[in-house]
DNA sequence: AAGTGGTCTAGACCACCCC
DNA sequence: GGGTGGTCTAGACCACTTA
């Protein structure tokens, strides 16, 4: 009469009253309020805020975490998982196909579903998108900081203009900061937003507070940045505030972040000391099915 | 998604159906042409060996590249679409998901689908991943060639093991290459692949193959990359091969490619010369949910 | 209140893998 | 053949936006 989830886990779905992980693991699940007779249906519930694909997903990936599902192992027939999770086989496949995304998951054709190896610890490390300054900050366990040379609104010049897709003259607040890490230079930081895009800005401390994260506030939805990355030597403008000897390496990460609807929000130009400071990413390719003959 | 190549496999898709024809029933929006006489239906045919999302998908696409529909213009609402095309809102919406992760289209909940600016020859331009060799020369038309210094297999050494998840002394094959555009060198190109993944990979040519393609043709699924970046100075021994003096800054990615399953495949060291070459790619943001309160 | 996207379902058929 | 993922449908309800 008990449902299982998978094999090692048998407790967590379809016991009414334990069943204290799997709602955490899902959201507020409130049992209390359960009918009493339906245990399966107890599994994921549509009290939670949350789409059902989205807590459906969160159940498995808590079980990868968990360790209860080893990397290589087979995940049981979609078709079983429905009947456990208590939903439908199309909601099953979101949730699945956001783990893939995700690099938790792959699947075959005619084999089956399987744990990928990824996704966990080392998903974390290796993000998806440039690691900002202030994660690897975090990651390192050192202390972000910021010197602000310059924090001001000026008319945008040709360059700028061209850049952001605004017209030459609008007011556009510059941001030029030196990054530092526990008090080392890292990186010096050149930013441009048009002003009307976030009106605040002038107001904020960027000693400490972070640019995306003002922005984010703000309403705006940032969606991608187009960028470039080259490695140059150090001009003797910038070579003190990076306390560096004039030609050594440095790394320059140029992007241009624009929000959902393709409008540029944000132009940023990063020049890091190329002996302490190393980018990291994990670029993704999505599954392709492109047989060149049937 | 947000996501996908890294490699240099832009060219391997096979667009076996032209399909001109339907653009029409799409950008038309012709409310006169109701249920009389039927000609939306003939939009996509279940001919194709194509999925109806993908080929949907494709119709939207090429009426965007096309111009027909500019960016901030407004999508017809979902069921009308459903109509003109003649499928399923669950696929269509399969088709609007591909766009959106292609930044072509966003939507927004109670107004409807909108053109992102994006997508067309700007997406184009800034691949989601890391451009790759072949596919930068392409772009500037440049003739890409390699001077292959090694490529033989050897014991793998401890720190090639860690690397890659494998036993020393596995057979490695390496391949070490100077890539030149236009008989200019750009980079040194040193990889290693286990050759058990890859028997075949002595027997290759690699003055004019690319490694990535003979990889994936070898039944490998390059799926992930994880990557650092960093700037350097350029040592005695690698300068003369990028014609440069000891000292100029050079670009370091290093990557390590992996399958779907999480294995390592590929481990890459590219050095490029600092003022010749700029990686160029594309980050996404996934859009997050993370409310601190409902 | 009407229009529109976001979620979800139950059931169907097909294509692939392995016995 | 039987099991499994991949695709597709028609219809329903909910949540958000706009009026």
């Amino acid at each position: 009469m008990v449902h299982k989830w998978f094999s090692a886990t048998g407790e967590v779905i379809g016991v009414r009253s334990p069943a204290p992980s799997i709602a955490t693991a899902v959201g507020t699940a409130d049992p209390s309020s359960g009918p009493g007779t339906e245990p399966a249906a107890a599994a994921l519930l549509t009290a939670s805020p949350e789409p059902l694909w989205i807590q459906a997903s969160n159940v498995i990936r808590s079980e990868i975490d968990k360790g209860a599902l080893q990397p290589g192992t087979r995940l049981p027939p979609e078709r079983e998982l429905c009947a456990q999770l208590n939903i439908s086989r199309v909601t099953l496949r979101k949730a699945l196909a956001k783990l893939v995304e995700e690099g938790a998951l792959s699947a075959t054709h005619g084999r089956g579903w399987y744990i990928s190896g990824a996704g966990t610890a080392t998903e974390r490390e290796w993000p998806h998108t440039l690691e900002s300054f202030t994660e690897t900050a975090r990651r390192m366990r050192l202390v972000p900081h910021s010197r602000v040379l310059r924090a001001a609104a000026q008319p945008a010049s040709l360059d700028e203009a061209e850049l952001l897709s605004i017209a030459p003259g609008t007011p556009l607040f510059h941001l030029d900061r030196v990054r530092l890490l526990d008090d080392v230079p890292i990186a010096i930081d050149i930013s441009a937003v048009p002003l009307a895009m976030a009106p605040d800005l002038p107001a904020v401390d960027f000693e400490t507070a972070s640019l995306y994260q003002v922005l984010l506030d703000a309403g705006l939805n940032l969606v991608r940045a187009d960028s470039t990355i080259e490695s140059r030597e150090v001009d003797p403008v910038d070579a003190p505030y990076l306390d560096l000897d004039v030609g050594k390496p440095i790394l320059l990460l140029h992007q241009v972040v624009l929000d959902e609807s393709g409008r540029p929000v944000l132009s940023s130009l990063v020049k890091y000391s190329g002996a302490r400071y190393r980018l990291r990413t994990s670029f993704t390719r999505q599954p392709r099915f492109d047989r060149t003959a049937p």
